[in-house]
DNA sequence: CTAATTCCTCCAGCGACTAGAGGAGCAAGC
DNA sequence: GCTTGCTCCTCTAGTCGCTGGAGGAATTAG
């Protein structure tokens, strides 16, 4: 049963079916989040259905906004199935504390720049409410602990 | 009347007071989003009330997310202000609605994560709803258009 | 056989910082 | 005066997750 020449395709077509560009999936390579696969004749890279599957479970999770250091570990985990899942169930748990601070500070967020751009009375800038609040952080509704510093624009 | 002695502050008291870390500061200068203050005899940056209001101006802006470049230009309005108030106003407009995708997105997202999270039974690996829905997208409730492929996480 | 396309590697760059090395200035206490 | 310890200086390199380009080899279509 050594039959099944096993389908193989290139970095091309993967990139097209899995709609990661081609440059990232070399990235993740060279990353080593996805194995290398064997060479063609030429040098070319030949993937496998595996590969493809894994190469989709990456883009999922990047999509859903997890790090490439939690997709390592998940992926670890998926490889050995008799494991409890407490550790992936953790990961998901963090993120999903984590999406919802974010909503929770780009609700405030927004609140505060409805404030401005509504208050504009579209005039000159000496008298606009979006430059005069930037300029007065008291008169600022929108006000954060010192905990995260750089985790309000995204 | 050459008299007021211009009260001047070292780096660490403007970092202090403004609450943006003093490499950053000098990250500013470097970029030019703040003036090169005039020097001691020793060398050392020597801060004016000016320079703190605008530091003040750009940390409010960063944490309402806004990118170095529309400070820039909101600096730059801020500085004329006989200037119509349209670029300032279409520039929170801009971010704004930015921000809206931003929480409709991260809703979708929360929502996907929930249905992990509680899908999974904390038995091993082999079972476990979050590697599940991760490995098969088709499970997924949570797609997006090619539009914007990697605002997703943050 | 040629031309177009795809692939290869390597290196540089993005944004907005952050961290570290190695050295100089400065204020206070002895 | 001298030492201690803090702040400051410049410069370089690293972070994260890619993205783009140069320059060249391999493959494919006509």
């Amino acid at each position: 049963m050594a039959k099944a020449p096993k389908a193989q395709f290139s970095i091309g077509e993967v990139a097209q079916t899995s709609g990661v560009k081609v440059p990232t999936i070399r990235y993740y390579e060279e990353i080593g989040l996805l194995p290398s696969p064997p060479r063609t004749d030429g040098g070319r890279r030949a993937y496998g259905a595996e590969d493809m599957r894994r190469l989709a479970f990456i883009r999922h999770a990047r999509e859903l906004g997890f790090e490439i250091d939690a997709i390592r570990t998940l992926l670890r985990l998926q490889d050995e199935p008799d494991q409890s899942c407490a550790a992936a169930d953790a990961i998901a748990r963090d993120r999903l504390m984590e999406v919802e601070r974010r909503i929770a500070s780009l609700t405030a967020l927004k609140a505060e720049l409805e404030r401005m751009v509504e208050g504009c009375s579209h005039g000159h800038v000496g008298e606009c409410r979006v430059i005069e609040i930037l300029a007065d952080h008291g008169e600022c509704r929108f006000h954060e602990g010192p905990a995260e510093p750089a985790a309000f624009g995204q």
